[in-house]
DNA sequence: AAATATACTTACTTATTAATAAGTAAGCTA
DNA sequence: TAGCTTACTTATTAATAAGTAAGTATATTT
């Protein structure tokens, strides 16, 4: 992996795990071993950093949109692999997802990217919303409101479980989880 | 109102808008016209300033529930006045919720306030458990799964909501909390 | 009237931040 | 082989961070 990745991965990890403003440059740097100037060579301001971040994690979201597209035969599938996401975000090293922790920062953000947290929220919520729709036209799902209504209720819901299971303790992430299945299923 | 007083729901104002890393000593001294010394001077270290605003937003919690035992009449009423305190949040300035801001700079934090926060989330999530299953026992509500799963369900989602508001927009909060409302009542 | 406490200010320290300028070594390219 | 690009390092900057020691004005207590 070069360490342009390298960096990425990191800018990842430390946004998730310490929030925008709780890291720095220096910390990339020397867990790489190198220099707070070989991380601004590859992204010259922490606001092209954070960009690339966040397209990186949109380009992963198509991917999986896509396998869940070829490889998932029903929608609850499709609705696991979505869901996939926050077990992994938990597992390695309980991070918050990369939404949460932008969203509580975004006021401190450089202006720029408000518009590019949007541009991948809106994405994932309406998969899921379309995912859900076609769920419950062909019997597979049965829940109350509006598709877009059940998509918003679960997004917030993960991000809030993953914040949850830091405060209280793991097994709250996987009761809140199970249960927003459950209110999808039943 | 005392200095303190107001050091107190400046810093509480600045966490929920700009993330425990996101404001220093010196925006809360100049937004008081006082110097950063001054701050200081009442809370010696950020640690001890958190911790207050901590303490006291469990006090206006326990404040809230006395309220809720002797004015509301039904447990739907309660859950009502529960909810108000993140409309609270959305309304002033876009706030996340207290918690839902800490736990994101969670790791951040000086070690003490770990506990701080966890006490506060469980004196609000078991007082939510708690009316939820009330409730449900005098026929008041019906929901799936246990009380405490729901409250999980309920204080995650919130907590995301006023987070996905200010990446959609209010209305986005609006509507997840009358979903999550609809889905204890049917 | 003297001593003490409260609520600050002045002035500072040490450490860290994002960012930049200038230099360098290795490799590729014409 | 001369020139250019890539991927850095060295060294520095201006700004900001939390925190502190010592001084001062005002009010309260003795």
């Amino acid at each position: 992996m070069s360490t342009k990745e390298k960096i990425l991965d990191l800018a990842e990890f430390y946004i998730q795990h310490y929030g925008y403003n709780g890291f720095s440059y220096n910390d990339i740097s020397t867990s790489l071993g190198v220099k707070n100037a070989a991380v601004h060579y590859h992204f010259p301001r922490k606001e092209e950093l954070i960009q690339e971040v966040l397209r990186k994690a949109r380009v992963q979201f198509d991917l999986l949109a896509r396998e869940a597209e070829t490889l998932d035969k029903t929608h609850l599938e499709k609705v696991r692999r979505f869901l996939k996401i926050y077990d992994n975000n938990l597992t390695r090293d309980n991070r918050v997802c990369l939404i949460g922790a932008l969203a509580t920062d975004l006021y401190t953000l450089p202006a720029g990217l408000g518009h590019h947290l949007n541009v991948l929220v809106v994405a994932m919520k309406s998969w899921l919303a379309e995912v859900l729709l076609q769920g419950k036209e062909q019997g597979e799902f049965d829940f109350d409101g509006t598709a877009d209504q059940r998509a918003g209720v679960i997004c917030s819901g993960m991000a809030g479980a993953l914040q949850m299971a830091r405060i209280l303790n793991n097994d709250e992430y996987y009761k809140i989880k199970s249960q927003l299945l459950n209110d999808i299923i039943k």
